[in-house]
DNA sequence: CTAATAAGTGTAATAATATAACAAAAATTA
DNA sequence: TAATTTTTGTTATATTATTACACTTATTAG
């Protein structure tokens, strides 16, 4: 198994992820001579401000505010389809969004771990997920292509704060008596 | 493990699907005191015409055409999210559309096998899969609230029927020979 | 090096999916 | 039957995404 859950949830150094999602993509588009213009790094760079992910229009909002001209969803788009053809980005079926991905050299069939509280997204690759639902569907004489799997849940550090607010209540009432 | 597979995609007696379909809303209604009004039996018919899932707008089409007066978008949407809350259809997120669910009364975590080919979606509740996914989400520290599972590839009469496609170029330099 | 071609961007318009807000009608409950 | 809740009708609009075409910039061939 492999993810990103560690660094996406819990405080970390982001610049270092932002700087080899950067490197990866100009490794990436090299390879595969394909141009990473400047807008299409922008909007890659944008999506590595965090590990949430941002909706299209979002993207748009921010593009256009930080260049300082209107950009167009033709333009932000065009780009998203570029960084997702390269695998350097994903789209969250689930959330109509977009967020970078931590590990585009690694073939990978990927899921997401979408936390309810604090927005983050972990992306893993894990063996047993991926036999599990092939052999599954292979008992229901299906042939699978490719894989949607989007896990919607809680992080560790949501879940602990979730708890220290629910014995808060103990806590006051410790106080009260 | 659970699933319509053998019905979604093969030839069947589809009247029966859909007379169980709305038995069990009529129950599932009953016992929850909602009430199955015109409108949503309306769409959940519709939602059972076929394995296909359909879109809120062909849903829209469908009804106004069927009523003879024009079903606006609010309508519609209300009937789906009274027959999402109770189980009875779900929404695929991968393709913004909407199908019915042949056992709404196990509970399940349920997965999806939508066929490229034929576009039949079967519905699937594997154990194997769901304990895949909660332990490995677990080892990252993440706690799994709810799923969303949608694999694409292809179904077993559409794999069968590519295979006879391709056979058919051996024929026919066989015949031109 | 320049012309020809391909790749990328700008822009306007619009498609497809979904929701908000409020009024009216119907059903249920008191 | 009156009061309340649930459901539906209707208008308007939000959100996400694509089409089509003109224009510019970069790459390639000669």
């Amino acid at each position: 198994m492999i993810s990103n859950s560690t660094t996406a949830y819990q405080q970390h150094d982001h610049h270092r992820c932002l700087k080899a999602a950067l490197a990866q993509a100009k490794n990436r588009c090299s390879a595969r001579k394909a141009r990473l213009t400047p807008i299409r790094e922008s909007v890659l760079h944008l999506l590595w401000q965090s590990h949430r992910p941002l909706g299209a229009y979002k993207i748009i909002e921010q593009l256009s505010a930080a260049s300082g001209k209107r950009v167009l969803p033709p333009t932000v788009y065009r780009a998203l389809d570029f960084l997702l053809e390269l695998g350097l980005i994903h789209r969250l079926a689930t959330l109509n969004a977009y967020i970078g991905c931590p590990f585009p050299d690694s073939v990978h069939s990927d899921y997401f771990l979408l936390c309810r509280e604090c927005g983050s997204v972990a992306e893993c690759s894990a063996e047993n997920v991926n036999q599990a639902i092939v052999s599954t569907a292979e008992r229901a004489g299906f042939l699978v292509e490719s894989q949607t799997v989007e896990i919607l849940g809680l992080c560790t550090p949501c879940r602990e704060k979730n708890h220290a607010e629910h014995s808060d209540v103990g806590i006051q009432q410790e106080a009260g008596e």
